[in-house]
DNA sequence: TAGATTGTTAATCGATTAACAATC
DNA sequence: TAGATTGTTAATCGATTAACAATC
């Protein structure tokens, strides 16, 4: 468990740059809807949260309003953007080419910000050397050579639980810079590679929790943006 | 923001339960291993938490340890799914038969805890009668009649996220207690319908984000099971 | 018994909210 | 100017950790 000296500047909890994320989401919307300006109260009010905790996310990385006016949504994203590291693109490999890496491959979200799947691995021997959409499936054990060669600095891991450290490993080894992780695995990592992590069954076992508790009221078992 | 009174017995962060969840995954691959027994320290130093933690976390919901000895798992196992919920199965019902919503389909993850999505829907007249992997897609106008029907309790939401407000309305509508939404928006939803939602652009960018402030030695910015 | 580990209370730490001076 | 809303400090609230008596 790290320690840390009193006198590092203001630390950032991991939830507020979540919302921020989710700021940003709305800011995009409000700007397709036409609207130029808006507040912490009206974004407060659009995501569960407060204003003052709007104000206090924003505030971690700067001033970007205007006392009395609010802010300038068409300075506020690319600020937030920015902040988010996805004012530019970013280069990404998939790894595991099954039912969830084929549909997250085709998911469009992901390129409208900013992020280009640019290469596919899979151990598969079938589907080595196959073309998914105009992108061909390399061996697992080419990505030494790809991170490198295609610039590729995030990767998403789709592969069974069983091979996901393995892989993992690999990839750190290519130089990979973080790893957005699909398998119900803890990975281990050098503490210099960052890692986001999704357990589909966890999540739906929350749901479950969620509904048999909400009968026996369980208060404080509130999700951050409801 | 709801009040609630002093005298109200001990709140369950919502972490807590995600936690749970994971000792649970990890009690299973212990128990797949052989072991019959083990303690907060090793299921703490497993998932990154302290010891503490784990006996707090279960403490919320009563004491199943024995002093001196730890945990037996094959009683743990029991008592963490009884809490969650999965001590016994779910209809679920999948609304979104796009790339996403087929892959969440074909997953195993789901039915290997006790989800058994026993229906499909979706507006795409082009899909609607077609059967996938045994079962038909029916049109969304039908969910009221075959959510009652089929016992559905659960939904998961892998529509566009323009889509997603209306289809969860008449989810609820139709009587379901939870919704797990994958599309890009906040749902509005009465209090007594639970509710968990992934946005995966958000988690990508929060990958992005760490990447970025990793250099700038972000500190807090720490995931919470890491 | 001695050693280990629980369950739980008290102490610490961190995040959220309220409040308000500054300012547009 | 008066009204609105920011940025930020102080107060509150809640979650995590440490400590330890109870107990196997």
């Amino acid at each position: 468990m790290q320690r840390r000296e009193k006198t590092t500047p203001p630390l950032i909890p991991k939830v507020a740059a979540t919302r921020i994320s989710r700021y940003l989401r709305y800011l995009e919307e409000l700007q397709a809807r036409g609207a130029t300006t808006t507040s912490s109260r009206e974004l407060g009010a659009a995501l569960g949260v407060t204003a003052a905790q709007v104000r206090k996310d924003l505030g971690y990385f700067g001033q970007f309003g205007y006392p009395g006016l609010g802010y300038k949504i068409s300075n506020l994203i690319p600020e937030i953007q920015r902040i988010l590291g996805t004012d530019r693109s970013w280069n990404v490999a998939l790894v595991g080419i099954g039912n969830l890496g084929t549909a997250l491959f085709r998911y469009k979200g992901f390129a409208a910000h900013g992020f280009r799947i640019v290469c596919l691995f899979d151990s598969n021997p079938r589907l080595i050397g196959r073309s998914v959409e105009g992108l061909v499936v390399h061996p697992v054990q080419a990505v030494g050579e790809l991170v490198r060669s295609k610039k590729i600095e995030l990767a998403i891991l789709s592969v069974p639980q069983t091979a996901a450290q393995d892989v993992a490993q690999s990839l750190v080894e290519a130089g990979i810079k973080g790893i957005f992780n699909f398998a119900p695995v803890l990975l281990s990592l050098p503490e210099d590679v960052a890692y986001v992590s999704i357990d589909l069954a966890v999540e739906l076992e929350q749901l479950a929790f969620l509904v048999c508790h909400r009968e026996r009221e369980l208060a404080k078992v509130k999700s951050p943006f409801e």
